[in-house]
DNA sequence: ACTCCACAGGAATTGAGGGGTG
DNA sequence: CACCCCTCAATTCCTGTGGAGT
Protein backbone atom coordinates (compact mmCIF):
# COMPACT_ATOMS: atom_id res chain seq x y z
CA UNK A 1 0.00 0.00 0.00
CA UNK A 2 1.49 3.28 -0.93
CA UNK A 3 1.91 5.97 1.74
CA UNK A 4 -0.60 8.59 2.41
CA UNK A 5 0.08 12.18 3.49
CA UNK A 6 -2.76 12.36 5.88
CA UNK A 7 -0.67 9.63 8.07
CA UNK A 8 2.19 11.74 8.87
CA UNK A 9 4.29 10.87 11.70
CA UNK A 10 4.69 13.23 14.99
CA UNK A 11 8.39 13.25 15.27
CA UNK A 12 8.82 16.67 14.60
CA UNK A 13 6.88 19.72 16.22
CA UNK A 14 9.31 22.58 13.67
CA UNK A 15 11.80 20.57 11.58
CA UNK A 16 12.84 23.88 9.93
CA UNK A 17 14.76 24.60 13.19
CA UNK A 18 17.38 21.63 11.81
CA UNK A 19 17.46 23.74 8.09
CA UNK A 20 21.25 24.96 7.42
CA UNK A 21 19.97 28.70 6.97
CA UNK A 22 17.84 28.32 10.54
CA UNK A 23 19.97 31.20 13.06
CA UNK A 24 20.18 30.03 16.38
CA UNK A 25 18.93 33.20 18.93
CA UNK A 26 21.83 32.18 21.53
CA UNK A 27 25.33 30.83 20.91
CA UNK A 28 26.45 30.22 24.92
CA UNK A 29 29.16 28.07 23.29
CA UNK A 30 31.05 30.80 21.40
CA UNK A 31 30.61 33.91 24.27
CA UNK A 32 34.05 34.90 24.76
CA UNK A 33 34.17 35.13 20.64
CA UNK A 34 31.41 37.26 20.58
CA UNK A 35 32.58 39.53 23.09
CA UNK A 36 35.55 39.89 21.24
CA UNK A 37 33.50 40.67 17.84
CA UNK A 38 31.77 42.87 20.15
CA UNK A 39 34.89 44.92 21.11
CA UNK A 40 35.63 45.28 16.97
CA UNK A 41 32.75 46.72 16.14
CA UNK A 42 32.49 49.01 19.06
CA UNK A 43 33.72 51.84 17.85
CA UNK A 44 31.31 52.63 14.95
CA UNK A 45 28.94 53.52 18.36
CA UNK A 46 31.49 56.27 19.14
CA UNK A 47 31.27 58.20 15.86
CA UNK A 48 34.66 56.00 14.54
CA UNK A 49 35.37 53.05 12.07
CA UNK A 50 34.91 49.24 13.22
CA UNK A 51 38.25 47.66 13.59
CA UNK A 52 38.95 45.31 10.33
CA UNK A 53 38.65 41.58 11.60
CA UNK A 54 40.08 38.60 10.36
CA UNK A 55 37.66 35.63 11.52
CA UNK A 56 38.74 32.21 11.23
CA UNK A 57 38.28 28.67 11.93
CA UNK A 58 36.91 25.87 10.47
CA UNK A 59 33.56 25.06 8.84
CA UNK A 60 30.43 24.44 10.60
CA UNK A 61 31.81 26.88 14.08
CA UNK A 62 29.61 29.25 14.40
CA UNK A 63 31.74 32.08 12.39
CA UNK A 64 28.83 33.72 10.08
CA UNK A 65 26.25 33.01 12.42
CA UNK A 66 28.63 34.80 14.95
CA UNK A 67 28.97 37.43 13.05
CA UNK A 68 25.71 37.99 11.53
CA UNK A 69 24.51 38.05 15.17
CA UNK A 70 26.33 40.71 16.14
CA UNK A 71 25.84 43.04 13.64
CA UNK A 72 22.20 42.50 13.81
CA UNK A 73 22.95 43.71 17.23
CA UNK A 74 24.65 46.56 15.97
CA UNK A 75 22.12 47.65 13.66
CA UNK A 76 19.12 47.33 16.07
CA UNK A 77 21.37 50.33 18.51
CA UNK A 78 21.67 51.92 15.48
CA UNK A 79 17.39 51.89 14.86
CA UNK A 80 17.28 52.72 18.31
CA UNK A 81 19.80 55.42 19.02
CA UNK A 82 19.23 57.02 15.36
CA UNK A 83 22.93 58.45 15.76
CA UNK A 84 24.62 55.97 13.95
CA UNK A 85 24.31 55.22 9.63
CA UNK A 86 25.27 51.77 9.19
CA UNK A 87 25.22 49.73 6.62
CA UNK A 88 25.76 46.05 6.16
CA UNK A 89 27.20 44.38 3.05
CA UNK A 90 27.10 40.59 3.29
CA UNK A 91 29.08 38.68 0.50
CA UNK A 92 30.47 35.00 0.08
CA UNK A 93 33.47 35.07 -1.95
CA UNK A 94 32.98 30.90 -2.30
CA UNK A 95 33.08 31.38 -5.79
CA UNK A 96 36.01 33.99 -6.95
CA UNK A 97 39.13 33.17 -6.67
CA UNK A 98 41.21 37.11 -7.62
CA UNK A 99 40.10 40.24 -6.14
CA UNK A 100 38.44 41.52 -9.18
CA UNK A 101 35.85 39.00 -9.37
CA UNK A 102 35.33 39.78 -5.49
CA UNK A 103 35.07 43.35 -6.44
CA UNK A 104 32.80 42.59 -9.84
CA UNK A 105 30.37 40.90 -8.20
CA UNK A 106 30.48 43.41 -5.08
CA UNK A 107 29.34 46.24 -8.02
CA UNK A 108 27.14 43.48 -9.25
CA UNK A 109 25.18 43.05 -6.01
CA UNK A 110 24.76 47.07 -5.46
CA UNK A 111 23.40 47.82 -9.11
CA UNK A 112 22.38 44.88 -10.11
CA UNK A 113 24.70 44.92 -13.04
CA UNK A 114 28.05 42.92 -12.98
CA UNK A 115 30.52 44.65 -14.63
CA UNK A 116 32.89 42.82 -17.26
CA UNK A 117 35.38 43.11 -19.31
CA UNK A 118 37.01 46.21 -17.55
CA UNK A 119 40.54 46.59 -16.04
CA UNK A 120 40.33 46.18 -12.39
CA UNK A 121 41.45 49.75 -11.40
CA UNK A 122 38.17 50.51 -13.48
CA UNK A 123 36.18 48.23 -11.48
CA UNK A 124 37.40 49.32 -8.38
CA UNK A 125 36.54 52.92 -9.00
CA UNK A 126 32.44 51.65 -9.85
CA UNK A 127 32.82 49.95 -6.37
CA UNK A 128 34.02 53.43 -4.85
CA UNK A 129 31.61 55.22 -6.00
CA UNK A 130 28.55 52.78 -5.16
CA UNK A 131 29.95 52.97 -1.58
CA UNK A 132 30.59 56.71 -1.64
CA UNK A 133 26.41 57.02 -3.03
CA UNK A 134 25.67 54.68 0.68
CA UNK A 135 27.61 56.75 3.17
CA UNK A 136 28.15 56.50 6.78
CA UNK A 137 29.43 53.55 8.10
CA UNK A 138 29.72 50.40 5.89
CA UNK A 139 30.54 47.28 7.12
CA UNK A 140 31.59 44.78 4.26
CA UNK A 141 31.44 41.01 5.30
CA UNK A 142 33.67 39.04 2.75
CA UNK A 143 32.69 35.18 3.96
CA UNK A 144 35.04 32.41 3.09
CA UNK A 145 37.65 34.86 1.81
CA UNK A 146 40.01 32.23 1.78
CA UNK A 147 39.05 30.93 -1.79
CA UNK A 148 40.48 34.18 -3.46
CA UNK A 149 44.01 32.82 -2.65
CA UNK A 150 46.53 35.53 -2.88
CA UNK A 151 45.59 37.88 -5.12
CA UNK A 152 44.33 39.63 -1.74
CA UNK A 153 44.44 43.21 -2.99
CA UNK A 154 40.80 44.06 -2.43
CA UNK A 155 41.63 43.62 1.02
CA UNK A 156 43.82 46.05 1.08
CA UNK A 157 41.82 48.69 -1.03
CA UNK A 158 38.73 48.43 0.59
CA UNK A 159 39.74 49.12 4.24
CA UNK A 160 41.87 52.04 2.81
CA UNK A 161 39.40 53.23 0.31
CA UNK A 162 39.10 56.53 2.36
CA UNK A 163 42.97 57.28 3.41
CA UNK A 164 43.49 56.80 0.08
CA UNK A 165 41.00 59.28 -1.13
CA UNK A 166 38.73 57.19 -3.42
CA UNK A 167 35.33 58.14 -0.43
CA UNK A 168 35.21 60.95 1.71
CA UNK A 169 33.20 61.40 4.91
CA UNK A 170 32.59 57.62 5.20
CA UNK A 171 34.02 54.54 6.86
CA UNK A 172 33.88 51.40 5.52
CA UNK A 173 35.87 48.65 7.42
CA UNK A 174 36.01 44.98 6.38
CA UNK A 175 35.16 41.90 8.40
CA UNK A 176 37.08 38.61 6.95
CA UNK A 177 35.72 35.27 7.57
CA UNK A 178 38.40 32.26 6.42
CA UNK A 179 38.19 28.36 7.01
CA UNK A 180 41.35 28.28 6.20
CA UNK A 181 43.71 28.01 9.17
CA UNK A 182 47.17 28.98 6.52
CA UNK A 183 45.13 32.00 4.79
CA UNK A 184 46.23 34.72 6.58
CA UNK A 185 49.90 33.37 6.39
CA UNK A 186 49.61 33.91 2.67
CA UNK A 187 48.79 37.18 2.68
CA UNK A 188 50.85 39.96 1.65
CA UNK A 189 52.33 41.73 5.13
CA UNK A 190 50.44 45.09 3.57
CA UNK A 191 47.25 43.36 3.16
CA UNK A 192 48.22 41.44 6.75
CA UNK A 193 48.39 44.69 8.22
CA UNK A 194 45.07 46.04 7.10
CA UNK A 195 42.91 43.68 7.05
CA UNK A 196 43.80 41.63 10.18
CA UNK A 197 43.79 44.24 13.05
CA UNK A 198 41.57 42.24 14.71
CA UNK A 199 42.07 38.74 14.61
CA UNK A 200 39.49 35.91 16.28
CA UNK A 201 39.86 32.49 16.12
CA UNK A 202 36.57 30.04 16.36
CA UNK A 203 38.39 26.47 17.58
CA UNK A 204 36.36 24.02 16.95
CA UNK A 205 33.76 22.40 19.15
CA UNK A 206 34.47 19.17 21.23
CA UNK A 207 31.96 16.21 21.53
CA UNK A 208 30.42 17.66 24.87
CA UNK A 209 29.79 21.18 22.93
CA UNK A 210 28.12 19.70 20.26
CA UNK A 211 25.98 17.91 22.11
CA UNK A 212 24.88 20.58 24.09
CA UNK A 213 24.65 22.44 20.62
CA UNK A 214 22.36 19.68 19.55
CA UNK A 215 20.22 18.99 22.71
CA UNK A 216 19.02 22.62 22.27
CA UNK A 217 18.13 22.31 18.57
CA UNK A 218 16.32 18.99 19.57
CA UNK A 219 13.65 20.69 22.47
CA UNK A 220 12.93 22.69 19.49
CA UNK A 221 12.56 20.43 16.47
CA UNK A 222 11.38 17.49 17.81
CA UNK A 223 8.27 16.61 19.75
CA UNK A 224 8.38 15.81 23.63
CA UNK A 225 10.21 12.40 24.25
CA UNK A 226 10.35 10.78 20.97
CA UNK A 227 13.88 11.02 20.86
CA UNK A 228 15.98 8.04 22.54
CA UNK A 229 18.29 9.96 24.65
CA UNK A 230 21.59 8.24 23.11
CA UNK A 231 20.96 10.27 20.10
CA UNK A 232 22.07 13.52 20.38
CA UNK A 233 25.21 12.26 21.92
CA UNK A 234 25.99 9.70 19.00
CA UNK A 235 25.55 12.21 16.19
CA UNK A 236 27.95 14.90 18.64
CA UNK A 237 30.43 11.94 18.49
CA UNK A 238 30.11 11.21 15.03
CA UNK A 239 30.75 14.91 14.08
CA UNK A 240 32.97 15.50 16.33
CA UNK A 241 35.42 12.75 15.35
CA UNK A 242 35.06 13.97 11.82
CA UNK A 243 35.63 17.98 12.08
CA UNK A 244 33.99 18.98 14.75
CA UNK A 245 31.54 21.02 12.58
CA UNK A 246 27.74 21.83 14.29
CA UNK A 247 26.75 21.84 10.58
CA UNK A 248 27.34 18.57 10.40
CA UNK A 249 26.31 17.28 13.72
CA UNK A 250 23.29 19.17 12.99
CA UNK A 251 22.59 17.24 9.27
CA UNK A 252 23.14 13.40 10.89
CA UNK A 253 20.01 14.77 13.68
CA UNK A 254 17.92 15.82 10.88
CA UNK A 255 18.63 13.22 8.72
CA UNK A 256 17.38 10.70 11.65
CA UNK A 257 14.74 12.50 12.48
CA UNK A 258 13.54 12.20 8.92
CA UNK A 259 14.86 7.98 8.80
CA UNK A 260 12.29 8.01 11.70
CA UNK A 261 9.64 9.80 10.35
CA UNK A 262 9.33 8.21 7.31
CA UNK A 263 9.41 5.23 8.23
CA UNK A 264 6.57 5.03 10.66
CA UNK A 265 8.64 5.15 13.87
CA UNK A 266 7.89 7.07 16.57
CA UNK A 267 11.28 6.93 18.37
CA UNK A 268 14.39 8.33 16.94
CA UNK A 269 16.81 5.91 17.88
CA UNK A 270 20.60 5.13 17.45
CA UNK A 271 20.66 3.05 15.12
CA UNK A 272 18.84 5.81 13.25
CA UNK A 273 21.36 8.56 13.36
CA UNK A 274 23.88 5.48 12.52
CA UNK A 275 22.09 4.78 8.64
CA UNK A 276 21.94 8.99 8.62
CA UNK A 277 25.77 8.90 9.02
CA UNK A 278 25.97 6.72 6.71
CA UNK A 279 23.54 7.97 3.86
CA UNK A 280 25.09 11.51 4.08
CA UNK A 281 28.66 10.12 3.57
CA UNK A 282 27.61 8.60 0.52
CA UNK A 283 25.80 11.64 -0.67
CA UNK A 284 29.15 13.94 -0.15
CA UNK A 285 31.14 11.54 -2.36
CA UNK A 286 28.52 11.36 -5.22
CA UNK A 287 28.88 15.64 -4.67
CA UNK A 288 33.00 15.52 -4.67
CA UNK A 289 32.65 13.49 -7.67
CA UNK A 290 29.90 15.21 -9.61
CA UNK A 291 31.04 18.69 -9.16
CA UNK A 292 34.75 17.55 -11.18
CA UNK A 293 35.76 18.23 -14.72
CA UNK A 294 36.36 16.02 -17.51
CA UNK A 295 39.86 15.17 -16.75
CA UNK A 296 39.47 15.25 -12.96
CA UNK A 297 37.11 12.13 -13.93
CA UNK A 298 39.16 10.74 -16.33
CA UNK A 299 42.06 10.30 -13.33
CA UNK A 300 39.64 9.13 -11.20
CA UNK A 301 38.90 6.15 -13.39
CA UNK A 302 42.74 5.36 -13.78
CA UNK A 303 43.31 5.08 -10.16
CA UNK A 304 40.01 3.19 -9.51
CA UNK A 305 41.29 0.88 -12.33
CA UNK A 306 44.47 0.39 -9.93
CA UNK A 307 42.10 -0.19 -7.26
CA UNK A 308 40.01 -2.69 -8.61
CA UNK A 309 43.28 -4.40 -9.70
CA UNK A 310 44.93 -3.91 -6.40
CA UNK A 311 47.68 -2.00 -7.99
CA UNK A 312 46.98 0.91 -5.88
CA UNK A 313 48.43 3.04 -3.61
CA UNK A 314 50.42 3.81 -6.95
CA UNK A 315 52.91 6.31 -8.19
CA UNK A 316 52.22 9.10 -9.66
CA UNK A 317 54.02 7.98 -12.98
CA UNK A 318 52.33 4.47 -12.53
CA UNK A 319 48.53 6.46 -12.27
CA UNK A 320 49.54 8.39 -15.55
CA UNK A 321 50.24 5.41 -17.39
CA UNK A 322 47.03 3.98 -16.71
CA UNK A 323 45.62 7.54 -17.08
CA UNK A 324 46.63 7.15 -20.73
CA UNK A 325 45.35 3.79 -21.22
CA UNK A 326 42.00 5.23 -20.21
CA UNK A 327 42.13 7.79 -22.30
CA UNK A 328 42.71 5.86 -25.34
CA UNK A 329 40.14 3.50 -24.67
CA UNK A 330 37.76 6.28 -24.00
CA UNK A 331 39.23 7.97 -27.24
CA UNK A 332 39.48 11.22 -25.12
CA UNK A 333 42.12 14.00 -25.39
CA UNK A 334 45.20 13.52 -22.65
CA UNK A 335 46.95 16.12 -20.56
CA UNK A 336 50.76 16.42 -19.62
CA UNK A 337 51.82 14.49 -16.52
CA UNK A 338 52.02 18.03 -14.80
CA UNK A 339 48.65 18.72 -15.04
CA UNK A 340 47.90 15.36 -13.77
CA UNK A 341 50.00 16.03 -10.89
CA UNK A 342 47.34 18.94 -9.81
CA UNK A 343 44.28 16.95 -11.44
CA UNK A 344 45.21 14.16 -8.15
CA UNK A 345 45.40 17.07 -5.64
CA UNK A 346 42.38 18.29 -6.04
CA UNK A 347 40.38 14.53 -6.27
CA UNK A 348 42.30 14.81 -2.83
CA UNK A 349 40.92 17.99 -1.79
CA UNK A 350 37.36 16.65 -3.00
CA UNK A 351 37.99 13.64 -0.28
CA UNK A 352 37.70 11.33 -3.47
CA UNK A 353 41.21 9.95 -3.59
CA UNK A 354 43.92 9.84 -1.23
CA UNK A 355 47.48 10.73 -2.03
CA UNK A 356 50.64 10.10 0.93
CA UNK A 357 54.24 11.26 0.41
CA UNK A 358 56.63 8.52 0.39
CA UNK A 359 60.76 8.68 0.04
CA UNK A 360 62.38 6.20 -1.52
CA UNK A 361 66.22 7.46 -1.04
CA UNK A 362 68.48 7.47 -3.79
CA UNK A 363 66.11 6.34 -6.24
CA UNK A 364 64.44 9.39 -6.28
CA UNK A 365 63.26 11.15 -3.22
CA UNK A 366 59.87 12.57 -2.49
CA UNK A 367 57.02 11.41 -3.69
CA UNK A 368 53.30 10.37 -3.41
CA UNK A 369 51.38 7.49 -3.84
CA UNK A 370 47.41 7.22 -4.24
CA UNK A 371 44.59 5.35 -3.57
CA UNK A 372 40.99 5.91 -3.64
CA UNK A 373 40.08 7.54 -0.29
CA UNK A 374 36.27 6.90 -0.88
CA UNK A 375 34.03 3.58 -0.96
CA UNK A 376 35.36 1.58 -3.69
CA UNK A 377 31.39 0.33 -4.70
CA UNK A 378 30.44 3.72 -4.58
CA UNK A 379 32.84 5.41 -6.79
CA UNK A 380 32.03 2.80 -9.28
CA UNK A 381 28.19 3.75 -9.02
CA UNK A 382 28.81 7.25 -9.36
CA UNK A 383 31.07 6.83 -11.67
CA UNK A 384 28.52 4.81 -14.07
CA UNK A 385 26.15 7.46 -13.14
CA UNK A 386 28.63 9.98 -15.07
CA UNK A 387 27.72 9.64 -18.52
CA UNK A 388 31.09 10.53 -20.67
CA UNK A 389 32.70 8.25 -17.97
CA UNK A 390 30.86 5.08 -18.02
CA UNK A 391 31.31 4.06 -20.99
CA UNK A 392 35.46 3.66 -20.48
CA UNK A 393 34.70 2.28 -17.41
CA UNK A 394 32.48 -0.29 -18.83
CA UNK A 395 34.75 -1.47 -21.53
CA UNK A 396 38.23 -1.69 -19.34
CA UNK A 397 36.60 -4.46 -17.18
C1' DA B 1 78.03 12.47 6.92
C1' DC B 2 77.39 13.00 2.32
C1' DT B 3 75.48 12.26 -2.01
C1' DC B 4 72.16 11.87 -5.55
C1' DC B 5 68.01 10.87 -7.89
C1' DA B 6 63.09 11.23 -9.36
C1' DC B 7 59.79 13.47 -8.14
C1' DA B 8 56.94 17.79 -6.46
C1' DG B 9 55.40 21.89 -7.48
C1' DG B 10 56.52 27.08 -8.71
C1' DA B 11 56.97 30.35 -12.72
C1' DA B 12 56.27 31.85 -17.16
C1' DT B 13 53.61 31.41 -21.25
C1' DT B 14 49.95 30.29 -24.51
C1' DG B 15 45.54 30.22 -26.70
C1' DA B 16 40.66 30.07 -26.60
C1' DG B 17 36.72 32.28 -24.69
C1' DG B 18 34.19 35.36 -21.73
C1' DG B 19 33.65 40.40 -22.21
C1' DG B 20 34.87 45.62 -22.90
C1' DT B 21 35.94 50.78 -25.45
C1' DG B 22 36.35 54.38 -28.96
C1' DC C 1 37.03 47.54 -36.70
C1' DA C 2 41.34 47.31 -33.93
C1' DC C 3 42.76 46.80 -29.61
C1' DC C 4 42.30 45.77 -24.63
C1' DC C 5 41.05 43.25 -20.07
C1' DC C 6 40.36 38.97 -17.18
C1' DT C 7 40.11 33.74 -16.73
C1' DC C 8 41.27 29.15 -17.05
C1' DA C 9 43.16 24.69 -18.60
C1' DA C 10 47.13 23.34 -20.25
C1' DT C 11 52.23 23.27 -21.57
C1' DT C 12 57.15 23.81 -20.87
C1' DC C 13 60.94 24.66 -18.10
C1' DC C 14 63.18 24.46 -14.04
C1' DT C 15 64.54 24.47 -8.98
C1' DG C 16 64.22 22.41 -4.38
C1' DT C 17 63.74 18.37 -1.60
C1' DG C 18 65.18 14.61 1.63
C1' DG C 19 66.25 9.94 3.10
C1' DA C 20 68.26 5.30 1.37
C1' DG C 21 72.28 3.87 0.29
C1' DT C 22 76.91 4.41 0.22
Amino acid sequence: MSKSFSDHSDIFSDETVLYEDWTPEELPEREEELDRLHDALAPATRGGAPHNTFVYGKTGQGKTVGVTYKLDDLQAYAEETGDLDLTVIDYSCAKDNTSYQVASNLVGELTGAKPRGYDLKTVFDMLYEELQEIGGTVVIVLDEIDSIGSDADILYELPRARANGHIEDMWVSVIGISNDFDFRGDLSPKVKDTLCEEEIHFAPYDADQLQSILERRAEKAFQADVLHPDVPQLAAAFAAKDKGSARQAIRYLYKAGELAANNGYDEVVPEHVREAEEIIERRNIEKGIRDLTVQDHLCLVAVTALEARDEAPARTREVYGEYKRVTEIADSDSIALRRVRDHLQELDLAGVVDGQTRHSGVKGGQHYVWGLDADYDTVVDVLRSVDRISDALARRT
